[in-house]
DNA sequence: TGAAAACTTTGCTATATGGCGAAGTATCAT
DNA sequence: ATGATACTTCGCCATATAGCAAAGTTTTCA
């Protein structure tokens, strides 16, 4: 197979699919410069989980650590969540067409 | 662990973390009502490959099939998509600040 | 009827993911 | 110097992903 999450936009999209990762960023978004152990406290895995949660959202480029003593404060990135909206954005046209519309449009297209 | 891609979310953003389900959804969006045939064509990979993509796009909700004699039609659904855009909507402000202002802000935690 | 076409399913393989406990490395406080 | 704190890495496991060839199904055409 071709490698896994090769491109930039496949490992934001990749990061973003997991509840934990997400709500990692959500949290960051509300409380800028948690460390990982504030970011642990409230969630339902160990440490080394967590770990590899926030590998996964730094390939991505999606956070970014800073450490300060043995305190490592997580920030977020915003860059690769624009680029995944502007993605998502050349949709944007298609999404606004009513579902009538849609099922019209599958209909026509199925006589021919 | 926890299930794998267990909310329409996450299955939206899983299915979306790959070239070649991406450039699916990109060739229906320009090109609505192309058979399963037809989109295999022009991809690099086997038929069974590509049946693995659509059943991904499909769990997402991203995608439906129209059976028509042995010809399937596939179409695209807008609605995960604009989920994952509204998801990723609520961190614009966020990106819309500027970089400068933002490394500001993680000198000021440093500091805390 | 028989064969081709279009899709689907069935194994099979290799690699990635997501979790854990345990052990390791700095850094800070006593 | 000792020990605690904060993070990191290491092995290990179970399951998922992404690919293929080959075999199976349904529909169409000769």
């Amino acid at each position: 197979m071709a490698k896994y999450h090769e491109t930039p936009i496949d490992r934001t999209f990749f990061a973003l699919a997991d509840p934990t990762r997400r709500q990692v960023l959500e949290r960051l978004k509300s409380e800028p410069g948690l460390s990982i152990s504030e970011l642990a406290q409230p969630l339902p895995i160990k440490m080394p989980g967590l770990m590899k949660h926030l590998a996964v959202l730094s390939d991505a480029g999606l956070i970014s650590r800073t450490k300060a003593g043995r305190v490592v404060t997580v920030s977020l990135a915003a860059r690769p969540l624009s680029e995944a909206a502007d993605w998502l954005h050349h949709f944007e046209a298609f999404w606004n067409v009513s579902l009538d519309r849609l099922a019209a449009l599958v209909e026509e297209e199925g006589e021919a």
